[in-house]
DNA sequence: GCAGGCACGC
DNA sequence: GACGTACGTGCCTGCT
């Protein structure tokens, strides 16, 4: 017998997309319910293997169903935003791999369904029915097997039904599974049954008179309330009967005998799965890419290979040079190096490329090759060049990673198969970007702020921050002696030892063994951070001492200890790495360490900064930050007069804004006060929530919300302004920054309020900080090109989003601080002063 | 190797 | 009313 499976793709897409989480391609195009969906229907052919195959759709319009009841699925919302978007694509896919997709105008998938079942019947083929939704019961036969999925936590379960199977489960037959329902009723449908039975007492009726008719033949055999009810019913019993039964006639323009299963459309498919990043499906549908693969000649490179006026290269080392692959002439050209002394003997011929500004340079990630080529072989890579890694950031800022491989895949459809082959077509992939830069209008950012930048980020870190190792190791030694102590007085009153560090085991401590109030869980137990800790402070001397041990833990672990292990043993000094795509925003990030957030809050934990020093007696460090940069930035960029005179006239601007907005005199406002106006400003500039800001300030939600409103009512273009960002963000996805640096913002269309509204805060808070990002890596090049112009021998050491140090050397200290102020003050012009804070000191500590 | 909880900076 | 909450990095635990 052949065998024919048929899908409600309504209906399974939406179980994908409840059961499964949020995915989306880096376009931010939602894909949950298309994967979801692949899945179970590969799944299914695979264990089925039928030899006809359809996939069932709701078209939007009414059916008649709607046309006889108008309530009929009234209450229904409508699909939400993330899961529309990917009904379009299911379509096309379904299309390229050459599946029939049936809908039908006034009818729904199940009706679609019942009439194929039914043709099965009648033709004495084999029906699989694969669907979410148990109405479809009422189809199962003996060769009609209903598989109704569940999907839960990520996992797909199935359950087989045919008509015995229903029968075994339920005590009725498919047939008899309509009354049921037509006494019931059903809440998603809002059809409306018989009013006060449910689902017991309509199982019980139909189990014992079979059907609607029977029972209304037969209703003097009830008795009392459930008599009335029936008959009072019975309208609304035969109305939902009609509603609740499958249409198995619908006119249906395809044959089964055309549903066959058929070769995929692959180059189509390809594009598509592609475009929606879903790799794993790629493999699963087994497609072979119909793209291009990059393939040139590969020659090994001789000494006089190496010249050329354009080098397109890659390069690979890891503590020694390894090999070089570079593309000229459409051919790939290859240099490996086997020991030092090789690499030796092509310094000169590596320097004249690298050091030449009249050779530009194309490559993947060039900062760690200027990082490796100065400290290895002492070569200073000049600025001429073009990295693709970085341009692939500017256009696409919130990616997780750029390589090459996929970027060449994104932008070339190409794809490559090793370093040899990616450098071949490095140059076209720099061509793409290019244009799209220009698109964009973001030549000014890549090439004027992001590419210098990446010198100067290169040069911070080999120059590195000098450390006092003796000093940083008897601070880790006094931390450990005040640990010990903490932790014997913890256990003393605990009652036993056991691990601090655990929150698992702290929370049995606290909450069970001592019996303190719980106030908050997390989702594997109880909340044990500083916050409930602050609260239970008072109540138990323990709590005391659990808030230090953590402050000190980790002052130990992450600073003191971790900092250590990282000092260069021959120079002394941390060099930490500067990463220029990772931030969403624009800003840079530092790992390995991260010297961006070296404690300064607290007393104890400001004693860090003592051990980051000058780096000798010879030194002295010029620590540059900006005043209240991002509020600056959107006072400029608002227009608003309001917030502009506190810049202008010069006075405190937190003090400021809680006088407008608590509308009284400047000296009355209260430490209080200000402080709340500060983390309104401050909630404002990280685009907060009126939630977070209810925490930070610890009032209520609604006070929260009052704070907010007058705080817009004191600055109405700023108001205005935050309202017009979220509609250019609405209209065209993005938001950018005056340099056009641009941040995607895809969630800004959800249909989830959190996520809705997270994109709004996103649109508002952006450009302010990727402004502010723009404006100090400008400053940053500038700074560098004075240094390097006049000569100064002084170092750009490190950068924390809104601070620059420099270890200058003593008696250049006064042009750096020239250098310093001049620099950043003027990097953009604004419509209230860039105001720069500088101090001197022989350490980090001394300079705050 | 990975997720969760926590804490540090701007 | 939405039950999650700016951007990062790194440490520790406790599970697989």
């Amino acid at each position: 017998m052949k065998k024919l499976m048929i899908f409600d793709g309504n209906s399974i897409i939406n179980r994908a997309f409840y059961g499964i989480k949020m995915l989306s391609n880096s376009k931010g195009v939602f894909t949950n319910g298309i994967y979801g969906f692949l899945n179970i229907y590969f799944k299914f052919l695979e264990e089925e293997k039928p030899d006809y195959i359809a996939v069932a759709f709701d078209l939007r319009a009414k059916t008649f169903r709607h046309k006889m009841y108008d309530q009929y699925k009234a209450q229904r919302k409508g699909m939400p935003e993330e899961l529309a978007q990917q009904m379009p694509y299911l379509k096309e896919i379904l299309k390229a791999m050459n599946v029939t997709i049936l809908e039908c105008e006034g009818f729904e998938a199940d009706d679609i369904i019942g009439t194929v079942s039914k043709k099965c019947e009648d033709e004495n083929i084999l029906c699989r029915i694969v669907t979410g939704d148990k109405d479809d019961l009422q189809l199962a036969s003996e060769n009609t097997i209903v598989k109704l999925i569940v999907t839960r936590m990520g996992r797909t379960e199935t359950t087989d039904f045919d008509a015995s199977a229903v029968l075994e489960k339920y005590g009725v037959t498919p047939k008899e599974f309509i009354s049921v329902k037509a006494l019931m009723g059903d809440n998603s449908d809002n059809i409306p049954g018989v009013p006060g039975i449910g689902e017991k007492g309509a199982f019980e009726l139909i189990k014992e008179f079979k059907s609607l008719d029977n029972l209304y033949a037969n209703t003097e055999s009830l008795k009392g309330a459930k008599k009335t009810k029936i008959e009072d019913g019975k309208d609304m019993a035969y109305l939902s009967y009609t509603l609740s039964e499958i249409v198995r006639d619908v006119p249906l323009e395809t044959e089964i005998s055309h549903m066959t299963v058929n070769a995929y459309n692959q180059g189509e498919l390809f594009d598509i799965l592609d475009e929606l990043e879903l790799k794993s499906i790629i493999e699963r549908t087994g497609i072979e890419k119909q793209k291009e693969t990059a393939t040139f000649e590969v020659v090994e490179a001789t000494e006089k290979d190496f010249e050329t006026d354009e080098f397109i290269y890659l390069m690979d080392f890891d503590e020694q040079l390894k090999e070089i692959v570079f593309f000229k002439d459409g051919k790939i050209y290859f240099k490996t190096f086997e020991n030092a002394f090789e690499t030796i003997a092509y310094t000169d011929i590596l320097k004249n490329i690298f050091e030449n500004e009249s050779i530009s340079k194309v490559s993947h990630g060039i900062k760690k090759d200027i990082v490796f080529l100065k400290n290895s072989l002492d070569i200073d890579y000049n600025g001429n060049f073009f990295d693709t890694e970085i341009a692939s950031y500017i256009l696409a800022p919130t990616k997780n990673e750029y390589i090459l491989s996929d970027l060449c895949e994104e932008y070339l459809g190409k794809t490559i198969s090793d370093k040899q082959n990616g450098v071949g077509i490095l140059k076209d992939l720099k061509e793409v970007l290019q244009e799209k830069i220009k698109e964009n209008q973001q030549e000014e950012l890549l090439y004027d702020v992001e590419f210098p930048l990446v010198t100067v980020l290169a040069s911070m870190e080999i120059e590195g921050f000098k450390v006092d190792r003796d000093m940083l190791h008897e601070f880790s030694e006094f931390l450990a002696k005040r640990i010990m102590v903490l932790e014997s007085g913890i256990y003393d009153m605990a009652g036993e030892t056991f691990n601090i560090n655990s929150p698992k085991q702290l929370g049995v401590i606290l909450f069970e063994k001592l019996q303190l109030p719980a106030v908050k869980k997390t989702k594997t137990g109880y909340s044990t951070n500083a916050e409930v800790l602050e609260k239970l402070s008072g109540k138990h001397d323990i709590i005391e001492y659990i808030m230090e041990y953590r402050t000190l833990t980790k002052l130990k672990s992450t600073y003191a200890d971790g900092l250590y292990d990282v000092i260069n043993p021959q120079t002394g000094k941390i060099n930490s790495s500067f990463n220029q795509t990772i931030t969403a925003t624009g800003r840079i990030s530092s790992t390995e360490p991260n010297l961006q957030n070296i404690p300064v809050r607290t007393e104890i934990g400001r004693e860090i900064r003592k051990m980051f020093i000058a780096s000798d007696d010879e030194h002295i460090l010029v620590d540059a930050d900006y005043s209240q940069i991002e509020l600056r930035v959107l006072a400029s960029m608002s227009g608003d007069e309001n917030m502009q005179e506190a810049f202008i006239e010069g006075v405190d601007i937190h003090k400021m804004t809680a006088s407008k907005a608590f509308n009284m005199p400047l000296d009355m406002v209260t430490p209080l006060l200000r402080s709340r106006a500060k983390a309104v400003n401050f909630g404002i500039v990280y685009g907060i929530s009126e939630f977070s800001l209810a925490q930070d300030i610890k009032v209520t939600r609604k006070e929260a919300a009052k704070y907010i409103e007058d705080y817009f009512a004191t600055y109405p273009e700023v108001k205005n302004y935050l309202d017009g960002a979220v509609d250019f963000a609405r209209e065209n996805g993005y938001v950018k920054t005056p340099l056009n640096r641009r941040r995607y913002i895809p969630e800004i269309k959800a249909s989830n309020f959190n996520l809705r509204s997270f994109g709004e805060r996103v649109a508002m808070n952006a450009p302010i900080q990727g402004y502010a990002a723009d404006i100090i890596k400008i400053a940053m090049v500038k700074v560098y090109k004075r240094l390097k112009k006049e000569n100064l021998k002084s170092k750009l050491i490190l950068q924390v989003h809104d601070e620059l140090i420099i270890d200058a050397l003593k008696t250049e200290e006064e042009q750096v601080r020239k250098i310093l102020r001049e620099e950043m003050e003027s990097a953009v012009k604004l419509n209230v002063p860039l105001e720069v804070d500088m101090k001197s000191g022989n350490s980090w500590f001394e300079t705050k």
